[in-house]
DNA sequence: AACTATTTATAAGA
DNA sequence: TTCTTATAAATAGTT
């Protein structure tokens, strides 16, 4: 769609990486606009740069469509929303962990093949890190999902508790 | 970008706007999925058919846009992100986020230097596997945690409700 | 679902 | 950023 085919990868030089975004950014929002209109859809589009500056589209307020995005996904539900930003939190650690594993991984592979001269050590650093607030995570998040079972564990009891008084007083 | 030009309005033919929603829909996600690789940004499409069919895509999760896009819209709970927990975890991602772009860096460095001598592709592959494989692990062990929460909140909605029960057949 | 004639998007260059 | 233009890609109407 220009001069040349382009492959389908991350743009390394930054210049032509914001370059082909402002592009792109203008021709995305424009179509989804047109969608919208042509096929009486409702959409939303929510886009960041590399930078952070946030560009949007939406065909209603973006908070309708999160909505009814969050209804259509049964996301608002008992679970969740007993402390959903906790969850959002957990997520969001979860996701980052498993691509630094996966970054971790694959250097790994580099580094055995000792095919670079880069300063091993400093990566190693890293790394070990990286690898002490992970366990630190993890252990976290798992006291926090623990406490939560023994708190519903408690508060079951207690229902159980008033339930059987109350039999009692039927009976 | 057809046969002919056509005037950006509503379709009024059912059949018509539904095959063209099907065509743009497949459009408008293969740019947005682009558009994340090609400059390194964070997205997610959320669109409705006329009918209320869901099709959305995201360069993360569409938990994590979401909120990302509250933030920046300063629409996040004071109280909320008080919380210790939440505290807690926003720090973590934080102190991960910043890591995770260092060694990625670090990493496209090393890339960059082993071009001749690896197959990025092969690596690439090699990543996606591991990834795959340690989401199937960690997921398991925080699915049977999750089961045993949501087992506790169904039991404990129930006695809660047979409470209820309770107390008007004594009143 | 495929097929193409056209329109549209956009990569590179200015 | 903005414009120009050659070319790639998307898609409207058709089969």
């Amino acid at each position: 769609m220009g001069r040349r085919k382009v492959a389908i990868k991350r743009i390394d030089d930054t210049t032509s990486r914001q370059v082909t975004f402002s592009k792109r950014r203008n021709g995305l929002l424009k179509k989804a606009k047109e969608i919208s209109i042509l096929c009486d859809a409702q959409l939303g589009v929510i886009l960041f740069s590399s930078t952070g500056k946030l560009s949007e589209f939406s065909s209603t307020s973006m908070q309708s469509v999160i909505q009814r995005y969050n209804r259509t996904k049964n996301w608002d539900n008992q679970l969740l929303t007993s402390m959903p930003e906790v969850k959002f939190w957990q997520m969001e650690a979860e996701v980052l962990r498993k691509q630094l594993e996966s970054l971790q991984e694959t250097h790994r592979q580099v580094m055995g093949k000792e095919l670079s001269n880069m300063a091993v050590d400093d990566l190693q650093k890293l790394e070990n890190q990286l690898q002490m607030s992970l366990q630190g995570i993890r252990l976290k998040k798992e006291q926090i999902l623990i406490n939560e079972i023994q708190e519903l564990t408690t508060k079951g009891s207690l229902l159980h508790q008033q339930n059987i008084e109350l039999y009692k007083t039927l009976s």
